[in-house]
RNA sequence: GGGCGCGUAGCUCAAUUGGCAGAGCAACUGACUCUUAAUCAGUAGGUUGAAGGUUCGAUUCCUUCCGCGCUCACCA
């Protein structure tokens, strides 16, 4: 017949007593049982039992499954009832090895945790030192090196074996051998983990195979890892793991390090430059009594003890040219926006922006600016102005430029392309995007057709005024204004204009948003009085522009989504995770005298 | 928020029409002194996301809930 993996008999409770079964369960009340007589595969249970918590005396404060027809689930288990599986969560006895391993190793005289190890070279550093010499050179010069680093794997055999560690993102072969190590030594390899943080004190050498590698003289053991890894070959390939444990993400997938460091990349060279043009960096407000600069629903906050709400900021706009203002000629911030919408491929409720403001200059000036500003960060993250961007290769030295108008009769799909003259008639354009008024249904009709094809990076310039309440008119046409954005792989990567400095105007402007609150525009601005009394002090001619750093980053990583270059990206809480009190319970059930 | 899909061992994945839940890696025991997805022999590991329903019997069918993904809406 089949083992069955039941124990069956419940006999006796001590209710009250917090019990733990597997990594999740708990209840009130525990039980002693015994193995069924007649099953003996069920012994293993019970042995397993007492190799995990410490045998005798220890058993009662372990749960057993009921069986449902008995009591309809856990804890009431009559006495002599069928207990349906007696579970022992592969999870905790991992950790419970790996936990009593910890005593092993003190007792071999290493610290589990703690020590501190003074490296001579990082792992990258080794390779680009001496990773190309051949065996032979190697040989020869004998080069002593201390690293350190994670284990990734352990090939044992027998009285030798090879690792890989990992520092800094790359990986480095140790060889050791009984004969080269001291006994204690190698007593320490034969404890280690895949996970195991240790360092390696040995000579440089390169293996029958032809991999550089280090030989172990001496190990030290530097931390220790309770939990498992994931799987060599396939790595951590779980979306939600990846991002809910961007830890083990790093761990697992060396290739998410190079992500970040090429986001990191990106925000060095965009400050790079602009610092070297004489911008100044500033931070300004992040929770704010009034929200502004963009068109968004914000999170709210409140502050205690001026009993105020406040919002967190969904642009710094505002604030920057109130610097302006102030005189600060050049300014800008690269920092946090929140803004209370939907999460998408494309979207995440905070995402960084740099924004920069400029004076005495206009959009046209900025157009010319980006340019440059693209096509040198893309050379400072990739080497090269063209990247790879899923089937497309992206090529930052070559932006394109159209008025959204010109956009449209291009992109505009099949064979029945209106004209220019179709575009510029007010109820012809109102007709086809659907809006209240010429320049939404304008942009409705951007979105529509063209922004998903806009694959190269791409300038559109000529925005409707409707849709742009802190831009400058332009002065042959008052419907639009003097703004641009930039789009590349389909999304929105930036968006420029020449700043509306008229303080009249821009309470107009304000009056205008009031009224699109009032018809159920939650998105609307608010009207910022102290902004408009700034600007009545006179601020003189600027351009403004904001960057999306996600997005930027995107492009330049290849990376199809925005939680691929946020390290940390919002998720909805996991529920528990129990680790506190598995390690209570492993703690409880190690040897005495720890 | 709407629609579609997914959730099985620590990880990566199977499971025929609804019929005894399997494999590889990781772990444990043993062998192996240049391996590299090391190899060989053995062992253990599961409330099949949760609760309920249908059924003699549910990983499989139904309902609800939780989490994730894709997509639409909103937005950058």
């Amino acid at each position: 017949m089949h083992p069955p993996k039941n124990v069956v008999g419940a006999v006796g409770s001590a209710p009250g007593a917090r019990v733990r079964l597997g990594n999740r369960w708990h209840a009130e009340g525990a039980y002693v049982y015994q193995q069924d007589a007649e099953e003996s595969e069920s012994a293993n249970n019970v042995k397993g039992l007492d190799a995990l918590f410490g045998g005798h005396g220890k058993r009662e404060r372990f749960g057993i499954l009921g069986h449902p027809s008995y009591n309809g689930g856990f804890p009431s288990v009559p006495p002599g009832g069928l207990i349906k599986e007696l579970t022992l969560s592969l999870e905790n006895e991992l950790l419970a090895q790996r936990f009593r391993r910890t005593h092993e190793l003190e007792a071999l005289g290493h610290r589990p945790y703690g020590s501190r190890f003074d490296y001579t070279h990082t792992v990258p550093q080794l390779w680009k030192e001496h990773g190309e010499k051949n065996a032979e050179a190697l040989e020869a010069t004998k080069i002593a090196a201390r690293v350190c680093g994670r284990i990734q794997s352990i090939r044992g055999k027998g009285k030798a074996g090879f690792m890989h560690i990992e520092h800094c993102g790359e990986k480095l072969q140790v060889y050791v051998k009984i004969d080269l190590l001291s006994e204690d030594g190698f007593k320490l390899y034969q404890l280690l983990d895949i996970g195991d943080t240790i360092g390696v004190e040995g000579t440089l050498f390169r293996t029958r195979t032809g991999e550089f590698s280090i030989q172990a003289a001496k190990l030290t053991f530097l931390s220790k890892t309770l939990l498992s890894m994931p799987e060599k070959f396939h790595g951590l390939e779980d979306v939600e793991t990846r991002v809910r444990q961007r830890y083990l993400d790093l761990i697992a997938n060396l290739d998410v390090r190079k992500t970040f460091v090429a986001r990191a990349k990106v925000v060095q060279s965009l400050r790079r430059q602009l610092d070297e043009r004489g911008f100044i960096e500033v931070e300004t407000p992040m929770m704010q009594p009034l929200y502004g600069g963009a068109a968004a629903r914000p999170f709210v906050t409140h502050h205690n003890t001026l009993d105020l709400d406040l919002y967190l900021r969904i642009a710094p706009e505002l604030y920057l040219k109130r610097l302006i203002v102030g005189g600060m000629d050049r300014v800008y911030e690269i920092n946090r926006n929140f803004r209370n919408e939907g999460i998408s491929i494309q979207h995440n409720p905070e995402f960084t922006m740099l924004e920069f403001y400029q004076a005495f200059t206009d959009y046209e000036g900025l157009m010319d600016f980006t340019v440059e500003l693209l096509r040198q960060t893309a050379i400072d993250v990739t080497g090269g102005t063209t990247v790879q961007f899923g089937d497309h290769t992206l090529d930052f030295s070559n932006i394109r430029r159209f008025t959204m108008r010109e956009a449209v009769l291009e992109f505009w799909p099949g064979d029945n392309k209106p004209s220019m003259e179709n575009l510029q008639d007010a109820e012809w354009v109102k007709a086809r995007g659907g809006k209240h008024t010429p320049g939404e249904s304008l942009v409705e009709l951007f979105e529509r057709y063209v922004e998903k094809n806009l694959i190269q990076p791409t300038i559109i310039y000529e925005y409707p005024v409707e849709v742009s309440p802190l831009s400058m008119r332009n002065r042959r046409d008052p419907a639009f204004v003097d703004r641009f954005e930039i789009f590349c792989a389909g999304m929105e990567i930036g968006n420029a204009y020449t700043e509306l400095n008229d303080p009249n105007e821009q309470r107009k402007r304000f009056e205008q948003q009031l009224g699109m609150k009032e018809r159920g525009d939650e998105e609307a601005h608010q009207m910022d009085e102290d902004y408009v009394r700034a600007l009545c002090y006179g601020m003189p001619p600027t351009a403004g522009e904001g960057i999306g750093i996600d997005r930027l980053t995107m492009l330049l990583t290849n990376s199809r989504s925005i939680r691929d270059v946020i390290l940390f990206p919002l998720l909805r809480p996991e529920g528990e995770i129990h680790i506190a009190s598995l390690l209570r319970s492993v703690e409880a059930d190690a040897p005495s005298g720890v």
